[in-house]
DNA sequence: ACATTATGTCAAATATATTTTACATAAAGA
DNA sequence: TCTTTATGTAAAATATATTTGACATAATGT
């Protein structure tokens, strides 16, 4: 599956650590690497979360992620 | 929780019922009744295949679906 | 050298998204 | 009236998102 490196750069952009940014939105640590990894298919829900915490929308982070490979 | 209201008239407007709507995306039509209904809170994978089917993007159909009520 | 932080990954358990089957109602057409 | 289509809903089963606990490595600071 593709990595979703928008999300990592945004991340990485406000010097939050993996662990920082799931606790930010009530995830485990894991859930956000599988997710920036390209492990698996989180929720709307949570993808909002992560948006809002990043101060980014769904379709900066999310949108088309299947193609970006 | 939160209807979708906007994914339910962007659905109409295209002249699809749920059950054309859910087996465009390979979902059953009780699921898109429930994400319409705010029942619950599919995967990111599914609202951007119903996005793509109805041609609106995630901002426009899942965007804060929370605050909408 | 040692401790700490950040990341990657994995196996087993738990929570929840989704399916399957089914029943009910309202609207529309023949 | 009868049939069909669209929708709403519910209970039990299945698939999968997410957690928990653990181990490993690289980088950084003391």
């Amino acid at each position: 599956m593709a990595k979703n490196l928008r999300l990592k750069a945004a991340r990485a952009s406000l010097d939050l650590s993996q662990k920082d940014l799931a606790e930010a939105v009530g995830v485990t640590r894991q859930t956000i690497n599988a997710i920036e990894n390209g492990d698996y298919n989180p929720t709307i829900h949570l993808c909002i979360a992560i948006c809002k915490r990043l101060g980014k929308t769904l379709d900066q982070l999310f949108w088309e992620d299947e193609e970006n490979e």
